[in-house]
Formats: C-alpha cells, structure tokens, sequence
DNA sequence: AACTTTAAGTGTTGATTTAACACGCATTTT
DNA sequence: AAAATGCGTGTTAAATCAACACTTAAAGTT
C-alpha cells in the first residue's frame, strides 16, 4: 500500500506498517508565524495522539511519494487553513529515532510568513489556534525543539531578508514595522535610528495614505517594493565577524 | 525486509522494493571539503549507476531506521574515508521527485570540513578523489545542484563563523588563513585589514613557531583558541541590511 | 474652544568601524 | 654581497552607527 497523503488515509494505519517493516516515515512541518497585537504567533494544532493528550503540536503530514518536500508543506499548509500564496522556507530537518511514539519518522521543517488579518483561518477547526510564541512552553513530539529552531532562524533570517512584510498588512506604518522587529528580535531600537536604516534602503514607498482610528497623529502608510529589491545588486562580500 | 544500511545490502534492491511499496527512501549525502594548494577541493566517488556512466557523485547512503540523521552522515563520513572527528552540519534536504533514477529518494545534505593533509584517506579508493570544486561543472542525480547549495552555505558561514580552521592544520599562518578566505570567497583581500580584523578577535593565539621551507621570511603560526571563543559574548544584534 | 495626551516626524554630533594605502625587515636564493 | 620574496606594522579619510531632543498633528478631555 503506498503512503500517499496520509491526511486522506489512516495515519496510525501507515506509521504501523512503515514500522513493522523498518521503514522511516517522512514528514513535512511547517512553523507558521503570524503577528497580531504586538506579538509574534504561530499556529498549531491540538495533537490527536493520545501520548500527547491536551498538548499542541505543529502542522505537519506524511510526504506523499508524488510531491516534493516544498510541495508537501505547501500542501499541508493550504489543506490545514486554506492559506495560499504565502512565505514558505525549508529550515532544517530533524530525526531523532524517537521523535514519533509510533514509528521512525524523519521530519523536514518549513517555516511560513502569513499576514494574520488578511488569512482568515478558512477551514475553522476549534483545535486550531494562534498561540504567542515566547508563552509556549511544552508541545508534543519534539515539537518545541523544532519551533525554538524556527524562531532562530527567523530572529536571523528577518535582519539578512525582507520577509517581515509577509507578517504585515500591504500597507503598514513604520511604527508597526518597528513594533514587528522589536517583537521578533527581542529587543527596543532607537525610532529614530529605525526610520534612517529603513529608508536608507530606498525600498519603502509612501502609499499616501495614513493610519486611521488612531488617538494620535496619524502616520504614513508605506508598502515595500519587492520588484526594486530583486533587481538591487545584492553583493556584499566580506563581513568577517564572530 | 528492513531498511538497514544499505552499503552492507544491494542498494538497488532495496531502491526497486522501496519504489514498488511507494514509499519514499531517506538517505544523506555528505559535501566534503577540504583546502589544498590555496584551492577548495570536494571528495567525489565515482557513481556506481549506470545511469551516470563516469559522472562523479557525492558520499552517501540510505539511512537505517536505528540511527538519527548526523549519526547516518557520520557513518557514511568514517565509513567511505576513515576520517573521525570532524566538522559535520545538516545543510538543508532534497525532495525533487526524479533526483534519483531508480527511486523516490528524499536526501539530507551535510557538510563537512576537514584538514587534507591530516586525514589520509584510510581507505583508499581508485574512484574517490578531490576534486577542484570552482572546476566541476557536472556530476551525477542532483548533486551538483547539492554541491552548490552547500558552497553557498559555507561562503556565508565562513564569514560568521570560525570553521575556517576545520579546513586548516592545528598550526597555520595567516597568510594561509587568508589564502583560504580568498580561495572560499573568491575575492582578494587586504593583507593589512585581513590582520587587524583577526587579531582584533582576539582568538589567535602565537604557538612561538614559525613557517618552514619557504623561500621567503618565515611568518609566525598561530592556533584557534576555540574555548576562548565558546565562552565569548555571542550576542549583537539588530544588522538589519539587506 | 482651550488644553492635554500621544506618538509622528525630523538632524546633529561624537564614537566606532572600515577601506585604502607604503615602507622597513627577515629569510632564501643567486 | 646583492636581489627577490613576502612578513610585519600604522595612519588617515570616509562611512557607519549610537545616542539623543524638540516641534507638530491628531484625538481626547474639560
């Protein structure tokens, strides 16, 4: 019998036979980072293992033998929430010979970007829930390991790369973008030294419009011009540092 | 029939069950490099298919459902060239459904770096060799696509991190030290600067002795302090540059 | 309407880092 | 002894970064 989407299949079912035979099982797990309120989120599933009773795992399935592994997470992703056209990296893959109760299965993780207003969940599931990332404690597998990874990554990829706007609305303020780099790094920058570096890059324009139903001034509202930063030369050899 | 370590197994077998089951195969491939005559050289093996009659291919094998992911690179890393403790770290994995002709195999890439000189390939091998990487153009399944992926990798760690020195002997010069960023990076770089930049770490130490044999003055040699460097601050955020 | 509150917008300065660059010295070769 | 090679060292100008304060626009309050 071939593992074919196991979504569609019985999971426990494929995982038995892939053990008794001594097979591993592959896996495809996607991290899926969103921004709301300040804070960085990520959406997980309640597990339907009963080793993990209560506790929260990430989105993941078995790899068909038909699809690649960016495929796969594509997949899970749309099947699982209905999001499309979103921010989607391979980060790392993990294999420990326990990682899963019922057999040996090796899971390649994938990190994704989603803007949490514009994504409505749209296959509502009450065991699917945004949880703020630096309260979450305990998940089941090695779930946590595999999350702690991704947030790394993102802490160092959201510096090199302009993947944070994937997080945000089209249009944003630059108060809000600083809000999402100080939420995601950890840290306070200096506003004004925040503006300087972002529009020294000459990548954001100004939409004309301005932020509303705010008990202050208004600020501008700006949209990143990703076709400006394709073209850009991109070389920057030798930074030595560490 | 398990999945057991296929090099003790008939490799094609185990492919043809695994391809008729419609499961998918695991295995990892190790990119190993080394530095020799101021050129970054890659280990190949001749590849044992027919299919890639004469191409050359990168170590690996099948996983064993017993062993974790590093465990199957070591394996591969000590069994095919007898070289221990080395400098090993997972790249990133690859899933294109046809990259193997025989079957649907996912692979986990690693690096690794180690001293040429030091480590004479205990079993030697008429079909591995090093090779020049800056003059492959052509190897067997993906690997080139595989080769490339994980000298990017290494462009870019190199500069922020100290793993340089895996490719070097205990005891090197800086102008060695320097021949191999220029050789990795593939630019040239200011003597001068090159000192000031690594004595300014603070991570070089003087081992009293000197260069031999060159026809030249003789520079100092220098070891890596990586203790030194293991307790260091490691934190500096906020680069945002992109 | 006047006043308060909040955060937006804007520049300067000193400190640090980087890039560019030249000469004397130690060793081997001839 | 002279030539060749590449080691070892310091300065300066330019660019970048970190720290820091006041004016302005809108909403909320009295």
């Amino acid at each position: 019998m071939p593992a074919t989407a196991a979504s569609q299949k019985n999971i426990s079912t494929i995982l038995r036979q892939l053990e008794n035979e001594g097979y591993n099982g592959i896996s495809v797990d996607c991290v899926i980072f969103g921004f709301d309120e300040d804070e960085l989120k990520v959406l997980l599933i309640k597990s339907d293992l009963q080793d993990f009773d209560g506790k929260w795992s990430l989105l993941g399935d078995l790899i068909d033998s038909k699809e690649t592994l960016d495929g796969a997470a594509y997949r899970v992703l749309k099947e699982r929430t209905g999001m499309d056209d979103v921010y989607l990296e391979q980060v790392k893959s993990f294999g420990e010979i326990d990682r899963h109760p019922a057999a040996r299965v090796i899971t390649v993780a994938y990190c994704s970007l989603v803007n949490v207003q514009q994504h409505q969940l749209k296959k509502p599931d009450n065991e699917l829930h945004w949880h703020t990332v630096k309260h979450i404690e305990e998940m089941a597998f090695d779930h946590k390991k595999i999350l702690d990874a991704c947030y790394q990554w993102l802490q160092k990829r959201i510096q090199e790369h302009p993947l944070g706007f994937s997080l945000l609305p089209k249009q944003f303020s630059l108060r809000g973008l600083q809000n999402l780099y100080e939420a995601i790094l950890g840290v306070k920058l200096d506003r004004r030294n925040f503006r300087k570096k972002f529009f020294s890059m000459d990548l954001l324009e100004d939409t004309g419009e301005y932020e509303t139903d705010v008990p202050h001034r208004p600020g501008k509202l700006y949209h990143f011009n990703y076709e400006k930063y394709r073209l850009k030369e991109r070389k920057k050899w030798f930074g030595i540092d560490f």
